[in-house]
DNA sequence: GCTAAGATTTCGGTGTGCCGAAAACTGGTC
DNA sequence: GACCAGTTTTCGGCACACCGAAATCTTAGC
């Protein structure tokens, strides 16, 4: 029985859920991904129990079989391998690509994914910085961590930004924050100020946002602190 | 509301009966070109119907309406479009883009579809010949006549060959014949031979079946009489 | 332990597109 | 004008994926 793009949906966003963070899925968040009702999600959980991709705790989380992991990932080269072409080939910018992805993802065979993936020189990770599951498989997570939890005056560089918020992705590109951007953090403002980052390395001279702070200094909001990874340049 | 990529089938369907021939589909020819039971096919003209997309005669033929078949033209130009962009793009061979198109025509919007016309250098006609309807709807039918009524002694050029079965595409490449290759009608070889072509043009020189065949003319079949249109080369 | 808020599941129901069987219709033949 | 073969339509039913409302379960707070 040939796999329906709803199953493939409900596989990549279980997966998607655990891949920057450990907790595991529950239906009511499963839900609230996919745009869906909760009873709706508790169904169709059932189906892809019986299929043998997910396992699920009753009244509790949801997580996938070694095969559902395995479907998840497909998905996820599917996504990723067409965002990067559609910059690449097609001049999208990367706060576009999502919506497109998410169709083109469930409609391209396997040959034509495997041209494109020729085509753009096996490309290990798509515009926002995540990684590209080889053909195997196989997935290398970038080391790196989430800006809100860098520590102050440390500097690093942009290895990963959320693609959920095109918005935030906009804002971001306008500020001068892409993917490999180096930075430099600041600190929280005293006072419930503003989360301080500098542009560029500035290992050595960065200081303390209480005593440092410059006017060219970004204030970056909640949201991005929340989506953005940088490591160690 | 969103018209479904089934509606698009079947207008497309519809659309395409009459574009090589005057008589407009029946609900019996509808179904078996969709694959799918009569009485399927019954219910959902209906529908196009209410949508103001096709007129029904009852117990007789599908039309289409303005808006319906402002619709196929649309998703034909969608069809053409992709088939020739994976020849040009991904090295496809004429015989294996339907499908992929068939696929594809339904998912990809229309900014994409456009980014691929410019690349392609806005084309007028897919690697089968059938021409590509420009984004207003305007379309150029090629001028040609089948092959199986072009007359003997004739020379034309191949301007168009169905695209409906993948074999036959690549039997004709592999006997030498594609888009734009000249050849002369020999004729129908007497008591009930083969019907002899020529590759090349050899105005003058041809000769009726009768007298002038030579064993590397090329014996056509029926259905490749039913499936190639030449022009005067 | 008890309770209640919140999460989850169950249940009845919907829309879409499909099917086979049976009924209704058509067009040609005599 | 009656008949018949083939076509088309009607009808009851199914699979899928979804929904809201009601019932059930979990768990945190007391
Ligand atoms: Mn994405
Ligand atoms: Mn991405
Ligand atoms: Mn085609
Ligand atoms: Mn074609």
């Amino acid at each position: 029985m040939k796999t329906q793009s709803v199953v493939e949906d409900y596989v990549k966003v279980i997966y998607s859920h655990t891949e920057w963070q450990p907790e595991p899925i529950t239906p009511s968040v499963l839900a609230a991904r996919l745009g869906l009702a909760a009873s709706s999600v508790t169904e169709m959980v059932k189906k892809l129990a019986a299929q043998g991709l997910a396992t699920h705790v009753k009244y509790g989380a949801v997580t996938l079989t070694a095969q559902g992991t395995e479907l998840a990932l497909r998905m996820l080269r599917r996504h990723r391998l067409i965002e990067t072409w559609l910059v690449e080939q097609y001049a999208y910018r990367w706060d576009e690509v999502h919506d497109e992805a998410e169709v083109l993802e469930h409609a391209l065979s396997d040959r034509l994914l495997d041209a494109i993936d020729e085509q753009l020189g096996f490309p290990s990770r798509d515009p926002h910085g995540d990684p590209i599951p080889a053909r195997d498989g196989t997935i290398t997570r970038p080391v790196g961590v989430l800006l809100r939890d860098a520590s102050e005056g440390s500097t690093g560089r942009v290895v990963r930004i959320s693609d959920r918020d095109p918005l935030l992705l906009r804002h971001l590109e306008a500020e001068g924050i892409t993917l490999d951007t180096d930075l430099t953090v600041i600190g929280r403002a005293p006072f419930g100020g503003g989360f301080l980052v500098r542009l560029g390395a500035h290992a050595g001279d960065a200081t303390s946002a209480a005593t440092g702070a410059t006017p060219a200094d970004l204030d970056l909001g909640d949201q991005a602190l929340e989506s953005i990874w940088i490591a160690a340049a």
